[in-house]
DNA sequence: CGATATACATACTGGTCGGTATGTTTCTGC
DNA sequence: GCAGAAACATACCGACCAGTATGTATATCG
């Protein structure tokens, strides 16, 4: 097997093994299994456990909220209003329920692990910051077209709005139901229609 | 010493631990040298780590709630408008910084005990059930006074309100920092505001 | 072709975990 | 006052955990 290839195979693994059940808890003897090799090619790629999460998050993770979220705002040109609409959309299609019934990845990682490891909270930290800065300059250009409502906040609100999507998300996910996610949904919708012009 | 005193330092010692490390990697023996009592004593009350924890859950998160959250919303004679932004306000003002740290007990044992035990996650989804009817109630007895527009939903508005909530917690937890949370909680009293007539 | 490094596999270790078995003391009821 | 139960304390157990030490095969490079 190529040597990337087994990195992203434990990646991967370390990945799915962590979004079922938390960072602490996961085992690395599961992750083994699940990626098919053993200890040893573990600890040749990565120096610790936490080093394994680390990567988990500016990998993996960080991947995720790039295509969704940072990538589809990117432009400067369109309606931000629509384009957040469409993400919210888009990402509501394609969780299944196994999906919702685990969550957020992001948020998971950032509310088990911030308070007792600084390396973790200063990666979550960084990922949140980058969509909250890419939300708030999305609204920020949506002023200046005049497609967004020059009163609101663009910082406060794009906090005010990744605050509602994570609860939304936790919400559904502690409901383990995609109706309370959808009913959830339409409460952001409406809140995005209202900073519209 | 009394033995229901016994219990009630167990379980006071349980939810701090399980507060500050989740329940997963709440060790025993931590709860025990805070509580300053011996394995004998907790497996005379609770047969085991898991109903320890639905007994932390019952008895002293949910008093949390009630007191915070459901009686100060129970009498069905005022604005809830202004009922929801007075609990709002007096539950931020008495979270410390290490509270924010460690963020909602509930949301905290929701989003890491409902994949994976059911027990816990009957509990939490009666816990939320009971919030959402709450607030939901409240706005509709506005609606009837006549505080509340009519056209919105109570049921979806409740979900939308505690998701904000929940997803404000998460969010500040991870800054580390009261600010975002008052700017958070600044972003749901317009969205509150916007609700009466 | 030989040497060295890379890329793993295997076997093992100390420590911690939840849980249990067995005291020992105090309180309660007759 | 004595028997039994309640209320704990102490000592111990097997399981699992992250991490390490060592072995081995393969690829690379001079």
């Amino acid at each position: 097997m190529q040597p990337d290839t087994t990195r992203q195979v434990l990646l991967d693994a370390a990945f799915h093994e962590i979004h079922r059940k938390g960072f602490q808890s996961a085992s690395l003897t599961a992750i083994l299994h699940k990626a098919g090799v053993t200890k040893g090619a573990l600890y040749h790629y990565f120096g610790s456990k936490r080093e394994l999460g680390y990567a988990v998050l500016e990998e993996v993770i960080s991947d995720h909220l790039r295509t969704l979220w940072l990538e589809p705002l990117a432009g400067a040109t369109a309606d931000p209003v629509t384009q957040l609409k469409d993400c919210l959309i888009k990402a509501g299609e394609q969780l299944n329920d196994k999906d919702i019934r685990l969550g957020c990845p992001l948020n998971n990682l950032a509310q088990e692990m911030s308070p007792i490891d600084q390396g973790f909270r200063e990666r979550t930290d960084v990922m949140y910051k980058l969509w909250l800065q890419t939300i708030s300059s999305a609204l920020q250009n949506g002023q200046q077209l005049g497609r967004v409502r020059k009163e609101i906040d663009p910082e406060e609100t794009a906090l005010f709005i990744v605050a509602t999507l994570e609860g939304c998300m936790s919400m559904a996910k502690n409901a383990q139901d995609k109706a309370v996610l959808l009913q959830c949904g339409k409460g952001v919708l409406n809140y995005l229609d209202s900073l519209g012009t």
